[in-house]
DNA sequence: AATTATAGCAACCGCCGATGT
DNA sequence: AACATCGGCGGTTGCTATAAT
């Protein structure tokens, strides 16, 4: 046969230790030691505890020369070079720093580090995106848009020019609804119920501060009547297919010639400064957004490879940026 | 001043390899 | 050899304090 059980689960205190309990527990194994049998040790001294959770309080609390917080930058960089190379083990990382307690690392790196990591890579990622709007500008000789970029400032905005218009290829849309639903609401986007408009324009669209439409792709053949509803008489429509890593993307553009900017690069800027400001606020790397028809977002925790692209220098950074980028098709 | 949202953290839960019976 | 618990670990929860509205 095997052990006795443990505890009687009904019959243990859960939740804050009192004083008085830990004054019993820490007598008692600064006298005795823990007698190698955590289990045994709670009836032994009289506390009406798990075993299990006897061991956690010693451990992570009571035992001798346990430090909490003031984590100092030697020991916030340890944390992250071990984390980056073996991930989340945080038993062996804590065993790099005497004092520290495998919880409380793991509790410093969520609450703390965690968030200064991704800070950084958003940082650097800005700095990637000027860099390739840059080279961008260098090819095209304006610099027009990239100032607008920078700024983050529609380019639409105070010139009196027509909205633009992103289509979506039907197929890509149904299979990511989710995502691009939540795509639209993370950088300002939300159901449009102009009446007008859903009755011309079918099934999927959405407005985004009257800046931006999705929809189906056999609305495109009724659109017309529903761009020329939102705007003005006299627009001229720019159609460019994008793949996007196997998802096919139409961005129509309305009039950026007005402003002698380059077509394209508005189309290219809009799209890349949507999948930025969404995956900027949810992700490190910016990868996940795009993903053919598995299209996903790493929302709440992170994962190891979420991670792991930090890693990477500025350099493979910028890689990854632009394996991100869509491709016109036919070029 | 009251209410709501957010951050920080202690403690619990459940899994898994090691080990005792 | 088979079974059951122990010990250790990482993930998650939920309470409390603080900040924001």
């Amino acid at each position: 046969m095997g052990r006795a059980p443990c505890c009687d689960k009904a019959n243990v205190k859960k939740g804050p230790w009192s004083p008085e309990e830990d004054a019993k527990l820490k007598a008692y194994i600064e006298q005795n030691g823990t007698g190698g049998n955590w289990i045994a040790l709670p009836q032994k001294i009289g506390l009406k505890r798990c075993g299990k959770s006897c061991r956690l309080r010693w451990l992570n609390y009571l035992r001798p020369n346990i430090k909490h917080g003031g984590f100092t930058e030697e020991e916030e960089n340890i944390i992250c070079s071990l984390y980056l190379s073996i991930g989340s083990r945080w038993s062996i990382i804590a065993a790099q720093l005497p004092g520290r307690t495998d919880n409380d690392i793991k509790n410093y790196w969520n609450t703390r580090l965690k968030k200064k990591l991704m800070a950084k890579q958003r940082k650097e990622q800005a700095a990637c995106r000027a860099s390739l709007l840059e080279q961008e500008l260098k090819r095209e000789g304006d610099s027009f848009l990239f100032n607008q970029a920078l700024n983050q400032v529609p380019y639409w905005e105070g010139q009196q020019l027509a909205m633009p218009i992103m289509h979506l290829n039907h197929d890509a849309y149904l299979g990511n609804q989710d995502q691009f639903t939540k795509l639209l609401t993370k950088i300002g986007g939300q159901l449009h119920d102009d009446p007008q408009l859903i009755s011309s324009s079918m099934d999927y669209q959405y407005s985004m501060q009257d800046h931006f439409y999705v929809d189906s792709p056999h609305a495109l053949a009724s659109s017309s009547a529903s761009m020329n509803s939102t705007n003005t008489n006299s627009t001229e429509w720019q159609p460019t297919e994008y793949d996007f890593n196997g998802v096919s993307l139409n961005i129509h553009q309305r009039q950026a010639n007005q402003a002698n900017i380059p077509t394209e690069l508005v189309q290219l800027d809009m799209y890349l400064s949507n999948l930025l400001s969404f995956e900027g606020t949810e992700s490190y790397s910016g990868i996940d957004v795009g993903k053919s028809s598995t299209m996903s977002t790493s929302v709440g925790s992170t994962s190891w490879a979420d991670m792991s692209s930090l890693v990477n220098t500025p350099e493979s950074n910028f890689d990854i940026y632009q394996k991100g980028m869509p491709q016109k098709v036919g070029q």
